[in-house]
DNA sequence: CCTCTTATTGAAAAAAACTTTCAATATGAT
DNA sequence: ATCATATTGAAAGTTTTTTTCAATAAGAGG
């Protein structure tokens, strides 16, 4: 188990100018623990087992900051969008729709994508988001682990 | 401006056996009307130039209904994810970043890509959600008009 | 290591977003 | 025109998120 304060999510944040405070740490470690993604209140449940003191107002101005910065994106299902997962840079991801875990996939043929919608519409393209959802290799032989 | 009972919109509503009463027709109006996407509180304030009597509660229950039916959808965005948009039945859309106008685009190579992604992650997918961000023609030429 | 500045915090209160309940009403089938 | 019933709006309730502000802790500088 590393520093917390070491690892690349905290160095990004120390980075920016940020101080690494406890409460930060602690929704930090949560994320990068756990591949689902969890709503503001899990994250405050799972958080406060670190960082006994921790508030859910913490826990809402962390999210946005990290959101911010990057390090973790809101996702977005059909009837909630109070999720959020630790992210990389890229805005394209796969949900499994059992264990919602969260995952990135290396994503190639979309910048021709958008090239081709850009000459199709004659709108400037800035930003993406990709979501895909299916059911992960686990969840497809264990059907009956709906964790 | 045609019928508001005989839009293809609220044909698929009676034809899913739904009544075609005036607060729905007044929420798909509304929809039908409004390029950009609009949060619940909007079309309450809009359908009700259409039909006073309408509630917000019935707001939120027809968006969901629509939503099932795909006649609309959630908008997402970084921040909020309570605007909603009619819709056809494709889960692509670009969204102007200055006007909020939301269109669909022809979206060929997707499938591909969606082919690709599974082979090398195993997943089966089965749900998609392409949204593109950018600045419409429109918005290109006046970047004023902020509206 | 201390000290100090100031970013950050948590609690409480408030606001916003959404849902449930239920009696009254409007729809559309007959 | 009548009627069964899906649908409605208002009110009350719940959940989610934001604001405010005095107390605290991070980390820069000595």
């Amino acid at each position: 188990m590393p520093d917390p304060k070491q690892t690349p999510m905290a160095q990004v944040l120390r980075e920016a100018g940020y101080k690494l405070t406890q409460p930060r740490l602690a929704v930090l470690q949560v994320l990068e623990e756990n591949a689902a993604g969890l709503n503001p209140e899990t994250i405050y449940a799972l958080g406060r087992t670190l960082c006994p003191s921790l508030g859910l107002v913490t826990v809402y101005r962390t999210l946005d900051l990290l959101n911010e910065l990057g390090l973790a994106r809101r996702v977005h299902s059909e009837h909630h969008c109070h999720s959020y997962a630790s992210a990389g840079s890229d805005h394209h991801y796969l949900i499994c729709e059992s264990c919602h875990r969260v995952i990135e996939f290396p994503c190639h043929g979309l910048e021709a994508l958008l090239e081709s919608v850009r000459m199709q519409t004659g709108y400037v393209i800035s930003a993406h988001l990709l979501e895909l959802s299916g059911l992960c290799p686990d969840c497809q032989e264990h059907p009956a682990e709906s964790a």
